[in-house]
DNA sequence: ATATGTCTTTGACTTATGTCAAGAACGTAA
DNA sequence: TTACGTTCTTGACATAAGTCAAAGACATAT
């Protein structure tokens, strides 16, 4: 039923299957695209809304479209550490879907959130006649895999000066940002990604405009000083 | 008993590969075992000896079949953080030479280890003949996410006298330990694998041997009070 | 056995960060 | 606008854990 209105929404106009742009499915041929039009569900979610949690059992993954969704686990005492953040064309619940395990933290859509879902067992039936597909994934899960070596080392190596540094330089980096960045994401937030509490992040931003390293108006941060900001990256105490 | 086993191990070497009992390879025909056995590069470490650096190029990576491994970071004070230990056929660096990135950590033997060496080249080509090894690593890589997710919620969520409680109700759950568990690694290896150092740890196995939650002799650990270090990896303050 | 080097423990001290509580700033809806 | 709820900031305080330094235990090799 759904796949019925899944198809209708298609125009002719496209020739070529639009899932065929998402990373994992990229070099499939057109037939295999037509057929992942039928099988992919399209889901929405509201603001804060919940997608999945923690222990529940994986029925299959989505393919993020529009949106970004947080993925986080709760200490007993309701804490919440965000592990990762995930935005457009990336995946949510591979892992758990592939591997047949229950999921392993909470999903919440952080605004509101266009996803396709695709089953497990369609998905299982897909990879057996298109292991390029396959092929796709472990290059996902790849950067993935490298993305929380680093995250660990980030959150044992370093004080949170040094994690809140490393952040915003990563942020620099990102295009369409060099002097000045857009956090898109709320205080709070930002220091459940960066293993902390919102007090400590406040004063560690505080401190650092106070040194002159940062210029902070909200969400946009102006990076002053960015050597020292690196300095601080690789353990200088910079005088906070 | 013992040497039935050998036996029959050497005996099964003259008729299939014993590559083939490596889990990335399972399922493969006997044919691509022969092909391994003449592409696999035997090599052997001492204790301490440096298998790769960080951001060294990968050049393929290794099956561990004897001996551990550890994966660790260096901080800009030369302290580590181990992210995790390599055993018996287990891969080192595999994401790395799938993706073709530097490796991100350091590797060290902590104990003589043989390996098996898989040239990048080699394994690019392989897997482009037998997909079924691409399936198996998936898996690995699946597992080793979930992992590297507990150890970032063990890491963020947690005190030094949760993970250490969590690592022995981990251990006392392998084969073989129910209430004594024989902890493999030195003090200095465990406190970097639990995020902290020996000073710290060391304190902290007294404070628990004086709560007569823990009986430490050596390596040896007698969990007296399972029940309180549950607790304790819930944020329970127990009275330390 | 003795000596040498390494690992581990302990104590005194410092510091980063979490907790609690209150006020300020901000956004949203009436 | 005002009022309300949420988020953010700030201060006083408590405490977990790191640093430094020294002594003790342990293992290894001579």
């Amino acid at each position: 039923m759904v796949l019925i209105i899944l198809k209708m929404s298609k125009k002719a106009s496209e020739h070529i299957s639009p899932v065929l742009n998402i990373p994992i499915f990229r070099n499939l041929p057109e037939p295999a695209g037509r057929m992942l039009d039928g099988i992919l569900v399209r889901r929405e979610f509201s603001r804060g809304e919940n997608i999945f949690i923690e222990g529940s059992e994986s029925t299959g993954f989505y393919i993020i479209m529009k949106g970004r969704v947080k993925v986080f686990k709760l200490s007993s005492d309701g804490k919440e550490q965000i592990l990762h953040i995930v935005g457009s064309k990336e995946l949510l619940g591979a892992v758990s879907a592939f591997a047949g395990n229950p999921y392993p933290a909470h999903a919440d859509a952080m605004e509101k959130t266009k996803a396709l879902f695709f089953p497990r067992k369609d998905f299982l039936a897909l990879i057996k006649n298109e292991p390029s597909v396959v092929m796709n994934m472990m290059a996902n899960l790849s950067m993935r895999l490298q993305y929380f070596t680093r995250m660990i080392e980030d959150l044992s190596l370093k004080e949170v000066p040094g994690r809140l540094a490393a952040y915003l330089l990563y942020l620099s980096r990102q295009p369409g940002y060099s002097e000045t960045v857009e956090i898109d994401i709320s205080r709070g937030q930002l220091a459940s990604l960066l293993g902390t509490i919102p007090e400590t992040l406040s004063r560690i931003l505080r401190r650092m405009s106070e040194k002159g390293i940062l210029e902070v108006s909200g969400r946009r941060i102006k990076l002053l000083k960015k050597k020292t900001l690196h300095d601080i990256v690789n353990g200088e105490k910079a005088g906070l």
